[in-house]
DNA sequence: AGTCATTTATGACCTTGGTCATTTTTTATA
DNA sequence: TATAAAAAATGACCAAGGTCATAAATGACT
């Protein structure tokens, strides 16, 4: 099976030149064509691995649901909150450490699911694991049971992405940390119980 | 001053047609040229009036910026819970009226905002509007003042447009309203004091 | 009215995303 | 190894967004 590892290879070709890319130039000012010559294709082909050029980062979009996961896993004990908030924490170290990219991952994602409701997109997948961990821990721990896992952890997402989205040009981690952490702590009598 | 009417004029012809059309065979099925027939104008006088084709929804979002002001002052009185999500309903109904414009806006509109840290877009005004009324509801009436009008809008803001988002294609208005006033309930006790 | 400066409209042109019929490469089979 | 079938690569081609030098329209001033 030459032919699958070698489509591989070439799907990992575009999107490391791809991203590398779009990081130095800005999403616009990088052509398919430009992508294409970097990775020794032609343009055609280019398309034969992605349907169009946003899909490059849906797809990169998609590698960031299974991260959550891991950074899930790097928080297995302590109350609740703490949990949450460590792991939002992480997240947006995450976020701002790749700033341009996720930005742009961000745009298309939501882009995508607004559009076409579809499922399999960040901002459904970080609130399906943030209720998957809730209900976990209510499950291990009694004291830690949620009545509402759906309602808490679309509360958090909530929070979490306008913060983002408002105040990422205008403040520093540090700052937009706070304003998550003081946005929870309001929050979490509310939902957390 | 014929020239400013005229403009004017132009301006809103383009408007009208390009969201008349958007609604009827969606926004990457109508393109500029047919606008520009549509209003009896050449294609390069389209772009004298907007710089991109997705800045007609933009204008259109800024419109929307206003209509935010009118829905708050249709909700005068009664406690401040209670009006915010009697706003938060109407606006959620507008929505889903007009939904494939808004989706279309909102797009574009969280695009702007995420890409330019813009200010001037829907997001931020919906915060801004609400951060007002809640700061003036604190000063007409003390026993309804907020300890963080800031932290608090943002909050709302985000469990209403999480919701949308994660929610619009697969549940009915009553659907989204009902998760929206479930989550406001829970979250109230925390933001609203 | 005639003239000039400024604004607005125009359409030829360019760029780039995306399609598709055709060619080339790979795999399986005899 | 020869051959046929399937998959993948290719580049000519198209459509549509966006630019820009030029032309027309408007307004101010004499």
């Amino acid at each position: 099976m030459l032919r699958d590892q070698k489509k591989k290879s070439t799907r990992e070709k575009i999107t490391r030149y791809a991203l590398q890319m779009f990081k130095e130039k800005g999403y616009d000012n990088v052509t398919v064509e430009e992508i294409a010559a970097a990775c020794g294709i032609a343009k055609g082909t280019f398309f034969n691995y992605f349907p169009k050029k946003e899909h490059v980062l849906l797809y990169v979009a998609d590698s960031y649901a299974s991260l959550m996961d891991d950074i899930i896993a790097r928080h297995p004990d302590g109350p609740l909150k703490q949990r949450v908030l460590r792991i939002l924490h992480d997240l947006l170290h995450i976020y701002t450490q790749h700033e341009e990219l996720l930005r742009l991952t961000l745009i298309e994602t939501i882009k995508a699911e607004i559009v076409s409701g579809s499922e399999l997109t960040n901002i459904s997948n970080f609130k399906n694991a943030l209720r998957r961990l809730m209900e976990d821990a209510g499950e291990q721990d009694p004291r830690q049971r949620l009545s509402d896992p759906e309602l808490s952890s679309g509360v958090v997402v909530g929070l979490f992405f306008q913060t983002l989205i408002t105040l990422s040009s205008k403040m520093s981690e540090d700052g937009i940390y706070g304003s998550i952490e003081r946005q929870l702590d309001a929050v979490w009598e509310g939902i957390g119980r």
